[in-house]
DNA sequence: GTGGTCTAGACCACC
DNA sequence: GTGGTCTAGACCACC
């Protein structure tokens, strides 16, 4: 019997923002707050903070100007490719947790049209 | 900025019993190891590991025989609701996860479809 | 030779929160007092005033809002429920009580017959 | 918010004899176990099991035979009287707590009506 | 041995 | 301030 995922919380700091660029919520060129701001709104370490906005900086999701900060990116291709990327993420997921439910492939696709369908979801 | 996905521990521990009920590693009328034992496996307090199983008694899906253990329902009807009450949660999770993301409800369901075709999932 | 009524202190914290919901003395979306509040008026400790409270809420009969306190349902309808489920139980516990002292089923009307009769009950 | 109803322990005690008594698990003129046993199958104190044997005497339930023990009366009438008056108790205390749950009378009558008809009472 | 309940005390999240 | 969760440790009932 096993359960902590232990999902990193760089990975979880680094989704968090994905989100926020992917909605809009931080617009392309949009300057991040300082890292140790952040830090500090996570209640989490400065290196974990760090971390995780130096790999998004890697991955070309944000740009770092030094001694300046950190900035969304400007290049709208790389934003789209990141909200394909975290979609395709999420469904795969999902669909392992189903497959692990022991539902089929057509028992899948009924049970994400039912709930579509349904309103109050 | 928030993430801390604070599940809180009794909860993680009824989705992983679930998942073994649903899957059928746990059988129907089969018995769980001691709630001590349990919290030992999962270096988690007596309390909380209490707390899950007799939650999962509570929704039937377990049985408290005192002094002897705790055991999975023998009634098959409960345990396919259970199965059906996981699975609707995990979908509406997701879906709920995507239309954050921005996907409308036809690209949700091509996201889906085109999840489950690809082999490598 | 058994007694010990052994009915868990946070049950019977349940029955005199029910009784005075059902009474009236506790309005539809009224406020409880605080948990700790409600502890130290029983001289029982938080955890135990805890337990009983959120129970009635997973019941749907109270409410909880976080950080504010915990408060009677508005849903008049659970309320009725409420009220019916209690009587159920209190009747088919005196019905079981009659029985075990050896009275049939008419020598049981007849008895409450008796018993409403009289005034002075 | 009161509760606790606290009946007293060697009133718990008189009830569970009567019990006994009007059932014929303790038939009349039999012999009941010494107080000491009594107190120790009970975990009760000597003295609380005393005051309850010595009040069924003086109500003439049991009959003290000094240096051999407590035996059920061999008086019928005694235990018929005691019968009418503990289900006397019993039902009045019941349409207390039922008037209290503001049911009328009728209703009493119904709801009893309707929980021995149920078979599964 | 098993589960069930309770206390004491801590820490967190939301307000 | 409010409720929610968790740990540590105890004691009881049933077997």
């Amino acid at each position: 019997m096993q359960f902590n995922d232990k999902v990193p919380i760089y990975y979880q700091i680094k989704n968090v923002v994905y989100y926020q660029i992917i909605t809009g919520q931080l617009a392309p060129g949009e300057q991040l707050p300082a890292v140790r701001q952040v830090a500090v709104n996570l209640t989490v370490n400065v290196n974990t903070a760090q971390r995780a906005l130096s790999e998004m900086v890697t991955e070309g999701v944000l740009e770092s100007r030094r001694g300046r900060g950190n900035f969304v990116t400007q290049d709208r291709a790389k934003i789209t490719a990141l909200r394909h990327r975290v979609i395709d993420e999420t469904v795969n997921r999902l669909v392992k947790q189903l497959r692990a439910l022991t539902l089929s492939d057509p028992e899948i696709l009924r049970a994400v049209n039912g709930s579509i369908t349904k309103e109050e979801s």
